[in-house]
DNA sequence: GTGAAAGCGCTAACAT
DNA sequence: ATGTTAGCGCTTTCAC
């Protein structure tokens, strides 16, 4: 049924180790001896099996990337971008959603582990230890620094300095941040650069959660960031963002003339609602292609030290910041 | 290094046959035979390699999904639920992103295919000959019926027909339909219900595009809906629709009293418009999950006729539609 | 430059 | 109920 190396080696009347040298190291072979493998296996339609050659060589040819949530487009716009950089460098992509359960998170990173050469992380709940614990595996961290293990960062405490610094342009004194999981490394990074940029502005912080990073967790941080008398919201993401201002508009505020509302990561969908969400772009496409190129480079030089980059993040001003009533 | 079936069999002083049976067919062996292999095999965090079993059983345990476009949130809702589905049944998923492109989804296929037990196809592009071309991979389609190959489909003909029930209630009689990619099946479904609906309510239907299925589609159909002297505009999906609702706030037109907009996919960010678009919702989760399954089952039992499953959708009513201006 | 043979980690007869 | 053995499809010494 299925064809093997030993028909295209019979069909082109070489053994089969000929027909793997002359695919996997053209240089081996003579010319004419190659391209008559090749055009045997050409006509066979063969196609290797990767499991067999991962027995022998050790290298599987995928790679794997967790997320915490498919259905959140920040961690499929990476996806999207890690995939597509793997496909280019012939990998295939095994993709496992961790429910945002830490503990999942660990069991399928080791499930995993088998069947790739290495591992894209994305998900911030993971602690260093449990980091550490399986790092036997080539991995790549996404938004998460920690010493010995390379990673991609989006530089998200510098862009919430860049709202910080708006909005205290514009005029308000007194922001709410709505947080996210305090288990995150990059919310938690988030809060360092918030408290520089408050002092640096002058802007009196309420800090308020931590909240769950959902429409509905926006919906409830809004009643008590409007108790709290704030002029203005900055919400740990913009899905957070989009409930904030559904519950605003159910509330019968008025934004940003009432009251002004930022986002963060400048998903499509955010540019969409009206007045548009004033956010932070984070490069998603740029952050999951370079995690995975760093993935695949770690597989030839897998020592020397372990690279980190951080990619620089942007505030884009739309319609729901503007200067606090008089 | 790698821990293999061969360490665990002396440590627990028993034939590697042993060890295997022990774990993949439990009742072959004596419950305290088993009890002693399993407790060497979790001392030394032994994971069977999945590649050389498939090697032997020609099962790989892993399926693939293939999907058009990561960044749209309706194929990850669908990939999220056939994950979930998938690795309850011990199945870890590859995912790839075909970029729309049906050249390239096929050459995908078959490079995954090998790798695979079988595949979940989202692709709206794939004709018939091509899908045949590569139905030796157990298959199952979504939103694609073609005979002889399982699928799961959602009533999206019937969704669509809902909406022009509604539409024409409201007092619409002319109407425009913005047509997404002809090639889709799935479009070409929705325009014979729609036909069907518009002849039964007495509504008349101008069919507009095709237009790419995005924002920009959106917003580039909007004018000719315009044009076209419309009272009411159905999108073939919301994020088109979210393109029509922004197109026409920048026209200055306003939503819904002077024109009704509909989309169609039920988006979680289509219900944070302003005013909440009226759409059609998808079970993509019930989809997603139903897929895998069908996939799952089919490895049991290839034989037998395949399945066609079709998911009811339903008209979600919200704040785009009323009835038009008088 | 090419072939023969060993063996990657595992399961499935076949023995016992 | 358990052990022995023969491969699954491939790469890679080692001869020639």
């Amino acid at each position: 049924m299925t064809i093997t190396i030993r028909d295209v080696a019979s069909k082109a009347h070489v053994s089969v180790a000929t027909v793997s040298r002359a695919l996997s190291s053209p240089d081996l072979v003579r010319p004419d001896t190659r391209s008559r493998v090749l055009a045997a296996a050409t006509e066979l339609g063969y196609q290797p099996n990767r499991a067999a050659r991962g027995l022998i060589t050790g290298k599987t040819g995928n790679i794997g990337v967790v997320v915490p949530d498919l259905d959140n487009p920040f961690y499929t716009g990476i996806l999207k971008a890690a995939q597509t950089r793997a496909a280019h460098a012939d990998h295939a992509v095994f993709v496992a959603n961790s429910d945002e359960d830490p503990a999942a998170e660990i069991t399928i990173v080791r499930t995993m582990a088998k069947q790739v050469d290495g591992l894209i992380l994305c998900s911030p709940g993971l602690t260093d230890a449990q980091i550490a614990s399986v790092a036997d595996t080539p991995l790549v961290l996404l938004n998460h620094l920690l010493p010995g293990v390379p990673s991609t960062v989006m530089d998200s405490a510098d862009g919430l300095g860049q709202v910080v610094a708006h909005l205290a342009a514009l005029g308000h004194s007194r922001i709410a941040y709505l947080s996210g999981p305090h288990t995150s490394w990059s919310n938690e990074q988030r809060r360092q650069g918030l408290a520089a940029a408050a002092t640096e502005h002058f802007v009196e912080l309420v800090e308020l959660g931590p909240f769950a990073p959902r429409h509905e967790g926006g919906l409830q941080a809004t009643d008590l960031a409007l108790a709290a008398g704030v002029t203005a919201i900055m919400a740990y993401n913009d899905i957070m963002a989009l409930g904030v201002l559904a519950r605003l508009r159910d509330r019968g505020l008025s934004v940003p003339d009432d009251i002004s509302v930022t986002g963060f990561d400048n998903l499509v969908y955010a540019s969409l609602t009206s007045p548009a969400l004033t956010t932070v772009r984070m490069p998603l496409a740029v952050a999951g292609r370079t995690a995975a190129t760093m993935l695949l480079d770690r597989f030839d030089a897998t020592d020397g030290p372990a690279p980190h980059v951080v990619l620089p993040t942007q505030l884009i001003v739309r319609g729901t910041t503007a200067p606090p009533p008089t």
